[in-house]
DNA sequence: CTCGTTGTTGCATACGTATGTCTATAATAG
DNA sequence: CTATTATAGACATACGTATGCAACAACGAG
């Protein structure tokens, strides 16, 4: 029925090994024979196996992509960069969700063969780490760490654009600084908090408890956090959320109750998403080099998959505040 | 290294073969033996080797998803159903883009060893079906058709959608409508246009052919288009856009023109995203039921892998009108 | 003329699972 | 008590490729 090296071998009068060699360029095969070889597998439409590959030489040339969420407007931002940069070096992507069971993602990564895995949802408490490390499964930590095991990693360091942030929500007027982050598990949402409580403390601003809501990463947090900030008594002037998708949602919210961004409330993000520059949005947000970000990470990965015996890397990029329309002069 | 079938079996002090048919629940095997099978493998922390299994079964349980453009907002929306629906089942998606060599696709495609293939944006003239034809690979178009094979399909019935656009269009006083379309060569294109223009002659109205734009499926193309017809000197009063995406381009684009909408120029989608109801964009959008579509295309695609002489089936989903504030009275 | 060398190919086998066939044991009927 | 059948498991083998090693030819050097 499928057409196999064996069959190419005979049409070419060699050995199914040579085939092997001749259609990988392998020096050790005259070019002559190859010709002959790489001829015969074109006309009975050979194409290789990949299973038979993958079984054979213990390698998949396949990647994971572990995600949560694949809904998330964040997320493409992730899978497009990631898909093009793996390709590019000869690998492909699996997509993969973390289920409520932890085990069972841990199982299907590691009976899939992949030859590494790309955590982008880790959270700190995960034990997908743990059990990918007991099999010597290689893996890089994509935007968010875990603590339990130490692994090359490449993520935001939120400092520079949370400190951006809180000079220029100082400049305009804002004392009542309000914060909707991400879940407590996460460390993008611990680094971030830190971050903007530290570069508020700097202008003597801080959060207290009623102004701070927390959610998953999603448009439904920001809405929600925000409706309840603007019923308060004594609303925050400005909002600060724990990433773009969150900010959309914060900006629904604002609209429906017809708060005016931003004159009444004040909006920013994180991540300058492309969406967030389109000029119907035009969110003020905390910007970095997503798609290097995500490239430096592949690239990571693929490294300590080609040579195990390196050092652990971590690389952080820089983040910078984007000013556009949502943070403004209080009134 | 890595722990076998063989290693249970040794454990479990039964032969290879038995291990295999006990963790598949094969009904040949007593319980008390599986029980004793299933210590072992938890014992060593066996998982199955999915290369192993693929060439012995010759199935991989594993579907390909072709896609252009993962940056593109619409796939996620197709994605994430499609994951699901098929990880129900038992299945798991790789996604696949088209690169502009549609050989080496198929190619991939093949060598992959995937049990069938979603295809999700082909072109009307893609060689990518032949292919996988020739190949014997099922597959099932979804969203959009090509005419060069038949084959199972899940796509969008634009009629009744565009029908009731229209007659809005028309009770508002619409006369000069314009339209942004997708490529010629694709089937939503050509089915979405004959639906408008169908349904606008039922009032009289025709779209000339300065009032048609085209291009790819993004915001590009929306913005481009809308910009070019607002600079006219006697503008449309509507545009109706090939997707919501598109017409987030011409929001954007009548934004940046300062061109109120509806109040000067009404825009009307079709999708309708979850991010066209945002109280920030509310877009008058045509809907359909995109998560079912999807799952049908799915289930097609499964019943055709387990049982392939069924008779093609293709099956078309409704569209509907959904009124929010982008569609308003001429002035 | 012989021996080592280099370059090219074949041979044998491994990878891990699934499945058809065969056998041993136990259960059942006559 | 023997013949028949059901049951549970073992045995052998297939799937398609990659790779270590042996073999072989051609060739040049001594």
């Amino acid at each position: 029925m499928t057409v196999t090296s064996r069959d190419v071998a005979q049409l070419a009068g060699v050995s199914q090994p040579t085939v092997s060699r001749a259609l990988r360029d392998d020096p050790r095969v005259s070019e002559a024979t190859k010709e002959r070889v790489r001829k015969a597998a074109e006309r009975l439409g050979y194409v290789p196996s990949d299973a038979g590959r993958a079984l054979s030489s213990g390698r998949t040339r396949r990647i994971g992509l572990l995600l949560t969420d694949l809904e998330n407007q964040f997320y493409p931002h992730i899978i497009a960069p990631a898909f093009h940069q793996l390709e590019s070096r000869g690998y492909q992507l699996m997509l993969h969700t973390e289920a409520a069971d932890n085990d069972v993602v841990a199982e299907r990564l590691i009976s899939n063969g992949l030859d590494g895995v790309l955590l982008a949802t880790s959270t700190i408490d995960s034990v997908v780490p743990l059990r990918l490390r007991d099999r010597g499964l290689p893996f890089v930590y994509f935007n968010r760490t875990s603590t339990a095991v130490q692994a090359d990693s490449a993520v935001v360091d939120p400092a520079q654009g949370m400190g951006e942030a809180a000079q220029v929500l100082f400049d305009r007027g804002h004392r009542r600084v309000a914060a909707i982050l991400g879940p407590a598990n996460t460390s993008t949402a611990i680094n971030r908090e830190i971050a903007l409580r530290d570069a508020l403390a700097h202008h003597g601003i801080s959060i207290p408890a009623h102004y701070v809501h927390r959610g998953p990463f999603d448009t439904a947090t920001g809405h929600a956090g925000t409706e309840r900030f603007l019923k308060m008594p004594e609303p925050p002037t400005a909002i600060v959320c724990g990433n773009d998708v969150v900010a959309f949602g914060a900006l629904n919210a604002a609209r429906s109750a017809g708060a005016d961004v931003p004159g009444d409330v004040s909006i920013v993000g994180f991540d300058d998403l492309p969406s967030a520059s389109w000029p119907i949005i035009r969110l003020t947000t905390i910007a970095y080099d997503l798609d290097a970000m995500v490239r430096r990470a592949a690239d990571l990965l693929i490294e300590r998959i080609e040579s195990p015996g390196r050092p652990v890397e971590e690389s952080a990029f820089q983040s910078r505040l984007v000013m556009r329309d949502t943070l403004g002069r209080t009134r």
